[in-house]
RNA sequence: GCCGGGGUGGCGGAAUGGUAGACGCGAUAGACUCAAAAUCUAUUAAUCGCAAGAUCGUGAGGGUUCGACUCCCUCCCCCGGCACCA
């Protein structure tokens, strides 16, 4: 027998099964097509480490097995290169992007092709070649059509260190989600996608998909829907009034005061000219803050007195109108009514302010004191009081019955409200799809022609960001002088790229019809291949690409393209790789290249150890102590097939064959890679003690281990003279006779306590008189229970039979 | 502060109401070898014991149960996410 040489067999099968299109499944004519997706990687390294490789694997496995069981199987690959990410990387080693992205492509391909994926090569999808944003482009025109792309000039966040602006969600506490620089507000001309349109089909399709629990959660709090009142007060004096959105109309007996954003645009007219001075000073100091100055603050309130009052009409109350940054202009009205004795937030304001705190709530504790600390507010729970006919109600009663009177008085109306907000797409950028838009002087703002796409990104040498809010292809004339679609007129583009998030908001729609240039996505492919049955990838995305993934795809199928609106059936969230307990990263100088560990012992080796580290939702600490241990394991499988022979199947053999086939179905359907390899193991370690096994044994084991390992797999399947290819063969199936267990062993407790096990026939299993006579001659067991007769016997069939004295 | 995930041998982890520590790493002893590596065999939570076995043990405390790592309550600690969201 040969050494197991993996760097000499893995090569060579790599380039057989490409060769040979094994595992590109027709498109057209699939039987049962099954689309399996990991997120495509971003090339802003000069390479993937093996966090990277990690989902990866797992991903594989589960597409290699879903192969076996008789599925079509399509497991696509691409690289989102277009957008900030790169352009950064390029900006860092000084090149241009386009030489970049090159550079990175063989790179990055050659590592996704050493670590053996079933990867159709054939469909691959750069998200920065024109062949693809050229349909990223016609994306954004669909949704021009649809009405649901819009331009504002809005108080937007701004990246300093980018120099361009950037969406809500890749702001993480005032910090540039791909930089770290604090991020600064700035009043730009901006292009919006209203995915608000939609927030409540995103929010109510979450609960019939089947995806992990804790993505559906991180979606539900962004979409933060809230169901509350918008009260509208008047103003002593004035005819302007203020609206107010709360929650807890059911507190208003207690409201005492109304606090507006310092953005409010009627704020001015409640200002007395006496607090003129004051107010507009601080409006000026807090429009210029930045998040990260205000999160600096902490919850220390300021604010400012107009000089106004408004009216609570329950109560009569003069409720002072005060200006302050808490309140954020962006949600709600803009305006909130202040409750101090049930609002911590209130009541910071309010102590601050010296306002008059009313208790209106009684909770459980039973305080109805007047409130002086911030530990009695309650909030949560507890019986009207002080609320005339309100008074006895639980909060929840009441919130019900004041909206109701509110709404017939006319001085309320029941609204709903979102944390989310509409999608940024523009970027002041160089590195992504120019915006598919001409400013016509006659016409005004004009959509390109489909026919006329794409709008190719002009190679322009100095590609830096210029901070001025405007895009670097600002400063190509060829590229801003164009005619107008419409009169033919002297026009200019727009000159700002999307986002490249909208870049890969949909390109699982495009792997299954790369071929076709006249148009995004084949109807009859989209059909049979779509919506994607297995996704995977980081829970980092779950309110990023995750969430505009389905708002592309609902606005798809809301214009009749595509028959279905959620895009991925099944999805989940895999661990991430940590190095020393910490994220992987270059700056951080703990990244682990997969290429030196395939190179010493194969990427077979290399894929065991990262699945059999611990649960494929967890991740873990990368420490490549033990990693031998998973070459010696792959050595005894070389050895293996010098064990197997002819005869049959021991009864020994059939059952741990039987045992282990379903077993690892289970764990890899599951994604539990880790308790499927120990498995194999101890199927391994049988063969071993045996010192034989038959051939039938072998290659079940073989076939087990295939989608784990598949080079070496492949190997020894053809050592024992089977037919090429084992990834072509079926998952074993399992025979339930070989599970059942014809002797059964008995626990024998005694108070719960472990003292003896006694192994019993399958017949006698249900018997409970006879398990116990058995139990009961146990020499152990009488040393225990001496000569007192159980209080009670329990047994449990075949497991456990415990003795209560 | 809120939401989510955790806390089990020297280490990674297994067990989701029924023999805690599977599987692997490491360690110790032995075999092979001139020697080392590789490989093989045995032992390996702790304490007591020659052994059979006993006691104890899954972050802390309490509860439910014949029986709890697992379910419930109170608390501590770690990791991740969100956060002046009305």
């Amino acid at each position: 027998m040969k050494k197991y040489n993996p760097s000499q067999i893995e090569s060579k099968w790599q380039k057989k099964w490409r060769k040979d299109k094994l595992y590109n499944p027709d498109m057209d004519r699939a039987g049962k097509p099954y689309y399996v997706l990991m997120m495509f990687p971003y090339p802003s390294a000069e390479g993937l480490h093996v966090g990277n490789m990690y989902p990866f694997t797992g991903t594989d496995i589960y597409s290699r097995f879903k192969r076996m069981q008789g599925f079509d199987v399509f497991e696509p690959i691409g690289l989102d290169g277009f957008g900030i990410h790169s352009e950064n990387y390029a900006l860092k080693v000084n090149e241009h992007p386009f030489e970049v992205s090159k550079r990175t492509e063989k790179r990055f391909y050659a590592q996704l092709t050493a670590i053996g994926n079933a990867f159709d090569w054939t469909r691959t999808v750069e998200t920065y070649k024109s062949n693809y944003y050229k349909w990223t482009q016609w994306l954004f025109l669909q949704m021009y059509k649809k009405g649901l792309v819009y331009k504002k000039k809005a108080s937007v966040n701004w990246c300093p260190a980018d120099r361009t602006v950037l969406a809500d969600e890749q702001v993480i506490s005032g910090i540039c989600e791909r930089c770290g620089a604090a991020v600064e507000k700035k009043e730009l001309e901006q292009w919006f996608f209203k995915i608000t349109d939609y927030a409540d089909r995103l929010l109510n399709n979450l609960d019939h998909i089947d995806w992990s629990e804790k993505i559906k959660i991180a979606q539900r709090n962004w979409i933060g829907r809230k169901e509350g009142i918008n009260i509208t007060y008047k103003v002593e004096g004035n005819p302007e009034k203020i609206t107010v959105f709360t929650t807890r109309p059911d507190t208003n007996y207690g409201a005492t005061f109304i606090v507006i954003a310092p953005e409010y645009p009627q704020a001015l007219s409640f200002i007395k000219p006496e607090n003129l001075e004051d107010t507009k000073q601080y409006i000026k100091v807090s429009k210029n803050k930045s998040s990260k100055d205000r999160i600096a603050e902490g919850r220390e309130k300021t604010g400012v007195f107009t000089g106004s009052y408004a009216l609570n009409e329950l109560t009569g109350y003069k409720m002072s109108i005060w200006i302050s940054d808490f309140v954020l202009m962006e949600f709600g009205t803009g305006a909130v009514v202040g409750v101090p004795g049930h609002d911590k937030r209130d009541f910071e304001f309010a102590q601050k302010f010296s306002l008059e705190v009313k208790r209106v709530v009684v909770g459980r504790d039973g305080d109805s004191s007047k409130i002086t600390k911030v530990e009695q507010v309650q909030e949560e729970e507890g019986t009207m009081v002080n609320s005339e006919f309100l008074n006895g109600l639980d909060i929840h009663e009441a919130t019900v019955k004041i909206m109701d009177f509110m709404e017939e008085k006319g001085w309320g109306k029941r609204v709903t409200t979102y944390h989310l907000r509409d999608w940024l797409i523009s970027r002041q950028r160089y590195w992504g799809p120019p915006i598919p838009i001409i400013y016509c002087e006659k016409c005004g703002t004009v959509p390109v022609a489909e026919e006329n796409l794409p709008v190719e990104l002009p190679y322009i040498k100095d590609f830096r960001p210029k901070g001025t809010g405007k895009s670097p292809l600002a400063s190509d004339d060829n590229f801003v002088n164009t005619k107008c679609p419409k009169c033919s007129g002297s026009a200019k583009r727009e000159t700002d790229v999307s986002d490249t998030f909208l870049d890969s908001a949909w390109y699982f729609l495009r792997y299954p019809s790369t071929e076709f240039d006249n148009k995004p996505f084949d109807d009859s492919r989209t059909k049979s291949w779509l919506p994607v049955d297995m996704y995977i990838g980081g829970a980092e995305h779950s309110v990023l690409h995750l969430l505009y993934a389905r708002f592309v795809t609902m606005v798809l199928k809301d214009m009749g393209k595509i028959n279905f609106e959620e895009p991925f059936e099944k999805f989940r969230a895999h661990g991430l790789i940590i190095k020393e307990g910490a994220k992987m990263s270059k700056s951080k100088g703990n990244v682990i290249n997969p290429d030196e560990y395939i190179k010493r012992y194969g990427s077979d080796t290399l894929r065991v150890y990262l699945m059999f580290m611990g649960p494929f939702s967890e991740g873990g600490d990368f420490r490549d102590a033990s990693i031998g241990g998973i070459f010696k394991f792959l050595n005894r499988v070389w050895q293996m097939t010098d064990l197997a022979d002819d005869a049959e199947q021991t009864g020994e053999e059939l059952k741990i064959a039987h045992k282990t086939i379903k077993k690892v179905g289970n764990d890899i359907e599951n994604l539990r890679f880790n308790t499927a390899i120990s498995s194999l193991m101890e199927f391994l370690n049988f063969i071993f003690k045996q010192k034989r096994a038959s051939k039938m044994t072998v290659k079940i084991l073989l076939l087990l281990l295939a989608p784990f390992a598949p080079h070496i797999t492949e190997e020894m399947w053809l050592s024992i003279r089977e037919k090429y290819s084992i990834h072509k063969q079926s998952w074993p199936k399992i025979d339930s006779k070989y599970l059942e267990e014809v002797q059964i062993n008995v626990v024998i407790q005694v108070n719960g306590k472990v003292r003896d096990t006694i192994l019993i026939e399958k017949d006698m299993k249900s018997n409970k008189e006879i398990v116990e006579k058995l139990a009961l001659e146990s020499e152990n067991l009488k040393k225990f229970i001496n000569k007192t007769k159980p209080k009670k016997v329990i047994y449990i069939p075949g497991k456990i039979i415990n003795f209560v004295i």
